[in-house]
DNA sequence: AAAGCATCGATTGTCGACAATACCACCAAA
DNA sequence: TTTGGTGGTATTGTCGACAATCGATGCTTT
């Protein structure tokens, strides 16, 4: 039971490494949201041929970030709140349990090793103000943590596989701005404390109101400039 | 937001086929867990070639019956006591939800139906008795639509497609038989029920309870026949 | 003019062969 | 005997070409 996905292990070949690309284009808007997906024409791009372009396609539909029909090709997932809201539902409860697993499973130092993450995280923030780095980043690297220390390989490959990059993608493509940074900070202390005190109910809770926070947060953005 | 696995759409595609009797032969065990999986035999044995094959393989590893690893090959999952209790935990969690949105969203209708299903289930089950036909059709039946009730496109495709090749896997292999038919079918009903009255923290518990007696059962067939 | 149908073009699915990598057995040296 | 290196063999990853399918355009028919 390993961690087979290439955004964690390095990636050895050349479907894995046209993978990230195509990733980290789609969260990034680079490719459009609902465009369609050719494969000649992104084979030429990336300059390979169409079988390991093929294989990352497959990928790309397991984490939610294209969808395909067969013999009629794929297309980027499209962004709409009924989309979030079901995603963020999702969330809410597997990141609650999460935090409930981590109570018990996390060692000493591994919540120690999140704490000073969270120091580092709030002193780079300081610096670099308003760039809103922490969300992008610094969020992420604080909820892979407390997955991770669930120690579920399940759960971790659903989260960290599946969901988050299509979480990336809506807070990329639709505001990750907003005065919820040091709210944030503030309530994953309130989070890693709770699991230091070994009381993942409490943990729970938190997580489940910090990451419905977040959901509305982007839900405001979407209905601004969408509706 | 579509449902596009080969389970829930007529297997157009080669790879959809192979898929579908590679899905079978696994959880059935006739391809052992544990077992190598070589891809020019499995090539030959389906009289087709590697590429369709391979995306077959690629869909099995989202499923989580194979593991693959870069340049090494694919071997059958290994069924353990941790395995199980990490599939239950997320399982009692996301079918708890499914549940709370279920009581939500399923119509009069559907909620009619499952309750249809239900009896015709009850008098099939006195027919062929101790044949073990409710655990392998019957309760994967009532789950499936509490599961689709939720109306969650990204819930769905995680229990239905992702998890439950395993769940049945499990069941198949660790035994499927025992007196727990009846129990079962009551706790059905009394799910069904607490829907119907728009209960859903009800519903989420006795789903709970449901998911939890179901994992301590097939625990004790594997303590008994594997330690 | 609108609806239905055939044809063309392009895209996807599949194939067989080649290249790159990993596993295994054997041998050599300590 | 054990450890380390080396070669052969088999498997996986990748490629280019072919076949099957779908969408669009234009034509025929009512």
């Amino acid at each position: 039971m390993t961690m087979q996905s290439p955004m964690w292990r390095m990636p050895v070949t050349a479907a894995d490494r046209v993978l990230l690309e195509i990733q980290r284009a789609i969260v990034e808007g680079e490719i459009p949201a609902g465009s369609k997906i050719s494969e000649p024409e992104l084979a030429r791009r990336f300059d390979l041929s169409r079988a390991p372009l093929r294989e990352a396609l497959a990928r790309l539909e397991r984490c939610h970030l294209i969808e395909r029909i067969p013999n009629a090709g794929a297309r980027v997932v499209t962004l709409s709140k009924e989309g979030l809201i079901a995603l963020y539902q999702l969330r809410e409860e597997l990141e609650g349990l999460a935090c409930r697993l981590a109570a018990e499973q996390m060692t000493d130092a591994e919540i120690a090793e999140v704490r000073a993450l969270l120091d580092q995280h709030l002193s780079t923030q300081r610096v670099r103000e308003g760039e809103s780095y922490y969300q992008e980043a610094g969020d992420l690297d604080f909820h892979y943590r407390i997955i991770l220390g669930s120690k579920n390989s399940y759960l971790i490959n659903i989260l960290c596989d599946e969901l988050y990059f299509l979480v990336r993608m809506y807070r990329v493509q639709l505001g990750m701005n907003g005065p919820r940074v040091s709210r944030a900070f503030d309530e994953h202390k309130a989070i890693i404390h709770a699991i230091a005190n070994r009381d993942g109910e409490l943990a729970d809770l938190l997580m489940r109101r910090h990451i419905g926070a977040s959901r509305r947060n982007i839900e405001l953005q979407l209905t601004g400039n969408q509706a």
